[in-house]
DNA sequence: ACCGTATGTCATTAT
DNA sequence: CCATAATGACATACG
């Protein structure tokens, strides 16, 4: 278990960093859509956790330079945008299995009763992972629909996220569908431009000739100028010295992060080749496809960053399965890449754990939520940073959402010590009953796409709350009590029939029609806006914090960055020295050369003393008299002799 | 006891 | 004007 859980970990970590990549593509998605604004994808960066800022503020940062100095965040996510191009670089030996994988989500998420012929290689998946990974695509289905498109759901999460069922909204169906038709367009889109984007892939290297448009031509035309400068000696060091002088900025890093990305599709890809046949791999790949699913449920109900991360790369992905419907030719390839990324961290995080049953993989499911809570340290404030704005489509559904755990919560004091204590008891069993009012949340939450998705982190967790699951799981009440915030606590004092999640949480109109129609004392009525305020500001505190940890990240990197350039210019400097002293010896030597087979009026040869070499405008070569600063003190030498000469 | 870190909260300002 | 985000400053808990 121990060792199955590390395996976990570092292929969360993976997952977490490559699905942050698809997360960048995803949301190019949404902004096809028009819902989103195109700066939404800063939200995607890896360093995102808590945000819950709009960041339009950053409208004139989308070329990359002049970034916001209060995000950071924009670095790393043209960064990683720059990487997504070069995983797509990599060539397209991956593409076939990136099909198979796509298929199978399409059927799906689209009809499950036709499953049983497109699926059946999978023989060795269990029911339950097959319905969990089912569940986990219809997640990330109705991710896009803004959560309108909710399937029926296996027994085993039925009572879990059965609650979602609960939560399902009447309308939803035929919502959906309306949605999908009005997605078409911008879909149809989304494939277009990644089919583009491979076409381009198939055409060269895109990001190497990138790169050799923007670098090669420079520094070529410097070598240039050098060669002529200095045609003597030293030059090819020279040359080298000026070419990684300009390249090695920025074209080093680059390639190590290809070289790593490399390392990831050659890891996995020899992850396939090791199988011992197709079909097993097929399996394993398929079952770490269902791993996969798990942890993105798991990651959407439990955890933050990944989540985030697959919320919005969800988005494409099941775009590219309602896709595949009406325009598969355009589909395969506007869709194989984004699954390529979904196999390749399907391969790298859990490249250990084929070995492992589905029982124990179902269990480690149930473990998987707990550990991301556990590796969470930013604890589960930052889930309820954010739900999209006021202004996000998401809002509205919000608010139909939050009303309806208002009324299925019957009160405040559940939710959280629900919550809490899940992860006790999910260790027993998936089937584990979920409470609805963490369910209601959890669909919630799953559509707050331009924010971190996984608000429903029950913000009430103190630090000590994983040793308390470890320590002892029997006292469940009592831990319920001392996890509680002092909030919670006021509100639970106060009877306000609201967790501070949801008070946190929901949409100011709502808050505001809350607070005037349920009749609530002044006291309350403070309490609920001390609550609320402190709520966000817990969370822009840790924003802030973030933001200002990562700016002094970013400044450190500069001046390491910025330490090297300095000392790659010395050195440069030297060796211009060097190579210029040497020309300059070889030019007086040549000098002394040619005076010396040079004749004045008298016969004798020009002493190069007295007089030098000069080249002028023209290129003609003159010999001119050395102009002595003591030449007057010598008086008369005034016998200026000029002789062209033509060399 | 002291220190460093993490986190929550308040006050203030900006948006 | 209000809600909210951002942030400095302070308090507290914890290792």
């Amino acid at each position: 278990m121990q060792i199955a859980k590390k395996y976990f970990s570092e292929g969360l970590i993976q997952l977490t960093i490559l699905l942050s990549l698809v997360g960048v593509r995803v949301d190019i998605d949404s902004y096809l859509t028009g819902y989103y604004s195109p700066l939404a994808e800063i939200n995607v960066g890896p360093s995102s956790a808590y945000i819950q800022t709009p960041f339009h503020i950053l409208r004139d940062t989308l070329d990359g330079n002049g970034v916001h100095p209060k995000c950071p965040e924009l670095d790393s996510f043209f960064a990683s945008r720059r990487l997504l191009d070069e995983v797509r670089s990599l060539g397209s030996p991956r593409f076939p299995t990136q099909l198979n994988a796509w298929l199978v989500h399409q059927v799906s998420a689209t009809d499950r009763a036709e499953h049983g012929p497109s699926t059946s290689d999978d023989t060795d998946s269990s029911p339950g992972l097959e319905d969990l990974r089912d569940e986990a695509g219809c997640d990330s289905e109705h991710l896009p629909a803004r959560g309108q498109e909710v399937e029926q759901t296996s027994p085993e999460l039925g009572q879990g996220p059965g609650g979602a069922e609960a939560c399902v909204f009447p309308q939803q169906v035929d919502e959906a569908k309306v949605k999908e038709e009005e997605e078409a367009f911008p879909i149809t889109q989304l494939a277009h431009s990644s089919m583009l984007e491979q076409e381009s892939l198939f055409d060269g290297n895109p990001i190497l000739s990138d790169l050799e448009h923007r670098y090669a031509s420079p520094p070529s035309s410097t070598v240039v100028d050098w060669s002529n400068l200095l045609s003597v000696t030293d030059f090819d060091e020279l040359d080298s010295l000026v070419n990684l002088s300009e390249l090695d900025a920025d074209i080093t890093s680059a390639i190590s992060q290809d070289v790593s990305l490399h390392d990831a599709t050659v890891s996995s890809a020899g992850a396939f080749g090791a199988g011992s046949g197709r079909s097993e791999s097929r399996t394993v790949a398929q079952q770490r496809r269902t791993l996969l699913r798990l942890e993105l449920l798991n990651s959407t109900l439990s955890d933050a960053s990944p989540g985030m991360a697959v919320g919005l790369a969800a988005l494409p992905f099941a775009s590219v399965c309602n896709l595949t419907g009406n325009a598969s030719s355009q589909s395969l390839l506007g869709g194989c890449l984004d699954e390529a990324v979904f196999d390749q961290i399907n391969q790298l995080g859990l490249e250990g754990l084929d070995s492992i049953d589905n029982q124990l993989m179902n269990s480690l499911g149930c473990v998987d939520s707990q550990g991301l809570e556990d590796l969470d340290s930013d604890s589960g404030l930052s889930l309820e940073s954010s739900y999209g704005g006021p202004a996000s489509p998401g809002s509205s559904e919000m608010s139909s959402s939050s009303s309806l755990y208002c009324e299925d919560e019957g009160g405040a004091t559940g939710y959280s010590s629900d919550v809490d204590s899940l992860p006790s008891k999910g260790m027993m069993d998936h089937t584990t009953v979920w409470p609805p009012v963490d369910l209601s949340e959890n669909v919630w939450h799953d559509h707050s796409y331009s924010s971190p998705a996984f608000l429903n982190k029950p913000s009430l967790k103190l630090p000590q709350k994983t040793e308390a699951f470890s320590d002892d799981d029997d006292d469940g009440s009592q831990l319920e009590e001392r996890e509680l915030s002092r909030d919670e606590l006021r509100a639970r004092a106060m009877y306000i029939p609201f967790s501070v999640l949801q008070i946190v949480n929901m949409p100011v109109e709502e808050f505001m029609e809350i607070l005037d129609g349920h009749g609530f004392t002044p006291a309350q009525v403070t309490l609920l806006r001390d609550i609320r305020r402190r709520g966000k500001n817990k969370l822009a505190a840790q924003n802030c914090r973030k933001r200002k940890l990562d700016a002094i990240t970013g400044l450190q990197e500069e001046v390491e960055r910025l330490q090297a350039q300095r000392d790659r210019l010395l050195r440069e400097k030297q060796l211009t020295a060097k190579t210029m002293g040497a020309v300059g010896h070889q030019i007086r030597q040549l000098t002394r050369d040619v005076l010396a087979r040079l004749r004045d009026g008298s016969g004798l040869p020009l002493s190069p003393e007295r007089f030098t070499l000069q080249c002028g405008a023209n290129g003609r070569v003159v010999i001119q008299p050395i102009r002595r600063p003591v030449s007057a003190s010598a008086g008369n030498k005034t016998d200026k002799r000029k002789k062209g000469k033509k060399q």
